[in-house]
DNA sequence: ATATAAACATGATGTAGGTCATAAATTAAG
DNA sequence: CTTAATTTATGACCTACATCATGTTTATAT
């Protein structure tokens, strides 16, 4: 499914503007979101404040199916990351097409197999791991993903709210890793060397 | 898809007793397993060998798919409860039952969307929630499963490795929760009072 | 009924990582 | 360029939970 199929089909893009929130917890499911452009990060935060981040979604990902699947109020909040233009579509024109796309079905059903994964390692790791091996965890994870030579572009902050950790925790974790030679970095920031 | 259909349809039962292990850790998946009858717990397991447990399947249900899909080795091991009889689909039948068999496809989606709420739920638990918060939530998630008048057959070990906590914490914690009247216990075990 | 193994219980002590405070170094904005 | 805002950094202290040790109660098997 891509977007541009989408809006061919006559589905209207909406736009969001950095740090505007697309829905939050407690609210019932009404549509899936397809992105268009922009980014999108999707969080839960405890009562006190602390962030959690459960996924990042990006130019032509879509996400908020699983709530609206299993029909139960969603958990966390999603909120643009940068401005973004992103085709919210409702429940039964989702569900037709999963039905009548080709392909969509089992693109979806990869999607979500893959995120699945992506939790089973973080739960393992924030059940069981200490500091530095979920660091080192998410730390590789992250660096799959980018070019030989690259930097990853996250910040101490960011990798606290995907590991669970505090910023401070974060930062002296690092400074260790750098000394033991686990992680290279350049410049503050973690490259990827092989 | 039920799992007589599979019987009908000439897949062989496997007998696993009690304690055998189905697949582990580092595998490559080959197989999709239907549950007949028994029951089979996923846990990962620390270098210091605390288990986590990923998720509990019983009969009817079916295991080990979001590895084949992806196409990732295993991250967990899966162990059978009790004797248990389960249907081994492999690779290329599992996605034939997919494009084939009605309703499957949608079920799967549902599995897994269900699933996948579970652990961004447990997530922001072992991310976000100290002992007293992750306990309460996941003895309400597992209370919301059986009868009003029921105890909940679960040890504080079990408790203990779905969280994260260690037994004594979960011992103490339940004890602190009871006297607060959080939780209502009849001979040691939680029971659904509402 | 008795033995044996799980499960539950409780105290004493240790520690990883949180919290708080304060500041230097980058990055973004005007 | 200068200012403001983020991000990174570091020390001092604290606390929730882990760890260890040892015992009691409750199931399970013979």
């Amino acid at each position: 499914m891509d977007i541009q199929e989408l809006i061919d089909r006559g589905f209207a893009v909406k736009k969001y503007p950095k740090d505007k929130v697309i829905y939050e917890p407690g609210m019932l499911p009404r549509y899936v979101y397809f992105i268009r452009t922009g980014e999108v990060r999707m969080i839960t935060v405890s009562n006190d404040g602390k962030e959690f981040i459960q996924g990042i979604f990006k130019a032509g990902q879509y996400f908020g199916e699983p709530a609206l699947i299993v029909n139960r109020r969603y958990l966390a909040f999603t909120i643009a990351n940068k401005d973004a233009e992103i085709i919210p579509v409702n429940k039964q024109d989702f569900f037709n097409l999963i039905e009548n796309t080709p392909g969509f079905s089992s693109n979806l059903i990869k999607t979500l197999s893959n995120r699945l994964f992506y939790k089973s390692m973080m739960l393992e790791e924030l059940a069981n791991e200490k500091a530095e091996h979920r660091l080192l965890t998410i730390i590789n994870y992250l660096l799959a993903d980018i070019e030989i030579g690259e930097r990853l572009k996250v910040t101490r902050q960011e990798l606290a709210d995907m590991t669970g950790l505090r910023v401070e925790t974060v930062i002296r974790e690092i400074k260790l890793l750098r000394e033991k030679g686990s992680v290279n970095m350049d410049k503050g920031k973690i490259i990827r060397l092989s």
